[in-house]
DNA sequence: TTGAAAGCGCTACCAA
DNA sequence: TTGGTAGCGCTTTCAA
């Protein structure tokens, strides 16, 4: 059976509070007895119980992260920099993968509630923000990732979304692209708009811009959507050079869809990817695209969320935090021919 | 604050017995006491605390996954296999990444063993199999998922590499390919030796043979490791027509070499990559190869780690779930020219 | 410096 | 059917 507090106690001839101080490093042990108490422990191997700490009221060390779906890179590496700090800072992580399903949002809100969770990091859309609710009451902090914030209690941790659309503007508009359109994910997407708007505004600013029927959007099966859009897109008699692609997913649908109609890429058509997974590293041509720089992400939001929930009930400012993001130029954009 | 089970048998008029009796659907309560009860239960926004439950010995629904690697597609897509049916069958999961550490998967499982997880699903290599002895005397379930058996206590999931290794070669060799060479990922990975064996197997059943120096092997970042090592192979005077690459990722590796060099995929080489993830969709040319039926297997592995720490004490028989891959042919593969 | 004891929220057994 | 109550393993005063 399991060692207990009391096995050691016993065995060390102490008391358990004894115990509990030496784990903790509380109170006052002589130097002789932690000794005798550490290497009790060892021998019986003992591991202290986190649950039934956890009930006397000590945090859990456990983390919630949602994300829509973990098989999705752009939010594998946001699991992996979040874990990877957690990890780092003596917290486990809890991962749950929501399908953008506000009943699956609920059900694992509910367990993480249950489960007392010390924190929680959102990276999946909500329609519902009403769900927070229980655990703002509860007081349990909530950080946004990669999403713009979704109450004013939940600080969000953001990517510069519209300084990335700026960026890819900028580069199209200097390789002299005139024609160019947008595929995005979702208009109910806030980073996407923002993306949009930045790119639109840049063009704009130039004096070009982006006809409203060349923005598509829409559709949850991300490869095959920005290929049907590009597809729509390139069979027009008057067709965009350029394509601003808001996410890996898309561009390479979009790269497909030029390959299959018989465009070169970038000698008929640029494309401009955004976040910078492994994806667009393994194209063909490699995907120019708008790097988010997911390990600060993830990094940061743990900092600030432990930061939170250690701090003794004085209320933060709420503030917002945005990375710059970073153009990544490789093969898939270059000037019109 | 939070409700308690108090709260609501105090509201209730009941005494607390009653409410855990509702809670957990046991016992004889009236239908009117039980509506009653559920009613103040919804108006107190009561959520029972797992941790509490899961001290009094219930368990805590909680299951633990080791992988080394979030971030890499292969296992983000096991990973999501398995939290999905984790989560249908009402569990939850701690995933952990590893990254092949024997001192972090010493920490982790220390921690999963505090949370007492109720069981646990390793998909990470590990040097040093002592360190599962405390889980396994405390006789937490544990289920190995595409990994060979890492002690008898440990119930294997794998796909059949061998037959795997098999199909590559049949393949190629049917395209008549006679020079084939080998990258691998680390000869210390079991699978890796099976799918080597696999090919070889095969191909000397035909006449053919893979020269030891044409079985290149090792490195952490694959798709570096994939490209260096073909980088080599396709360098020599008499060079491989032919590359089976124990993943997908050194097979991307091993294209971008290729391309690099000037070789174009596949009329002056084919390769073969193994595991079909999303990456061997996304390459240009897409990518020939072996299929692991991921989402089966995650699903097995939970089914099969629930069913056994479900079960009152019984032993189970030590059985290996074998999945046979599925050769998945795209454009990277084809007949020599 | 040490120990006794009161919980933490819940389950389960035993009486009523 | 119901309720009283003894733990589960640990933390944390409060006395000694």
């Amino acid at each position: 059976m399991k060692a207990t507090i009391y096995d050691v106690a016993r065995e060390a001839g102490v008391s358990i509070a004894a115990v509990s101080q030496v784990i903790n490093g509380k109170g006052k042990i002589s130097e002789e007895r932690r000794n005798e108490i550490f290497s009790v422990m060892e021998r019986l191997n003992y591991r202290p119980s986190l649950i039934a700490a956890a009930l006397t009221g000590k945090s859990t060390y456990t983390l919630g992260l949602l994300v829509p779906d973990i098989s999705n890179p752009f939010f594998a590496e946001i699991a992996h920099a979040v874990e990877d700090q957690a990890h780092q800072r003596g917290y486990s992580l809890a991962i749950c993968s929501t399908h953008n399903d506000d009943e699956r949002i609920e059900r694992y809100l509910s367990l993480l509630q249950q489960k007392s969770v010390d924190g929680l990091i959102i990276g999946t859309g909500m329609d519902n923000v009403e769900l927070l609710g229980p655990l703002i009451e509860k007081s349990v902090p909530i950080i946004s990732i990669a999403r713009e914030t979704l109450s004013p209690h939940v600080l969000p941790v953001l990517v510069g979304d519209f300084a990335g659309g700026c960026m890819a503007a900028k580069h199209l508009i200097q390789l002299g692209h005139t024609r160019l359109a947008v595929i995005a994910e979702s208009l109910k997407v806030s980073s996407s708009r923002e993306r949009i708007r930045g790119f639109r505004q840049t063009l704009e600013a130039e004096g070009l811009n982006v006809p409203d029927a060349w923005v598509l959007a829409g559709g949850s099966d991300l490869l095959h959507e920005g290929k049907r859009n590009a597809m729509t897109l390139l069979q027009q008699t008057v067709r965009p050079t350029a394509l601003f692609c808001c996410n890996d997913l898309l561009a390479i649908g979009a790269l497909q869809a030029a390959k299959e109609l018989g465009f070169r890429v970038p000698e008929d058509l640029s494309i401009v990817g955004f976040d910078n997974t492994i994806l667009a590293s393994v194209t063909d041509p490699p995907m120019t695209t708008v790097a988010q720089p997911i390990a600060e992400m993830g990094k940061l939001a743990v900092n600030l969320l432990i930061e939170e929930l250690t701090k003794e009930g004085k209320s933060t400012i709420v503030q917002r935090t945005v990375i710059e993001p970073e153009l990544v130029v490789r093969k898939s954009t270059g000037t019109i021919s």
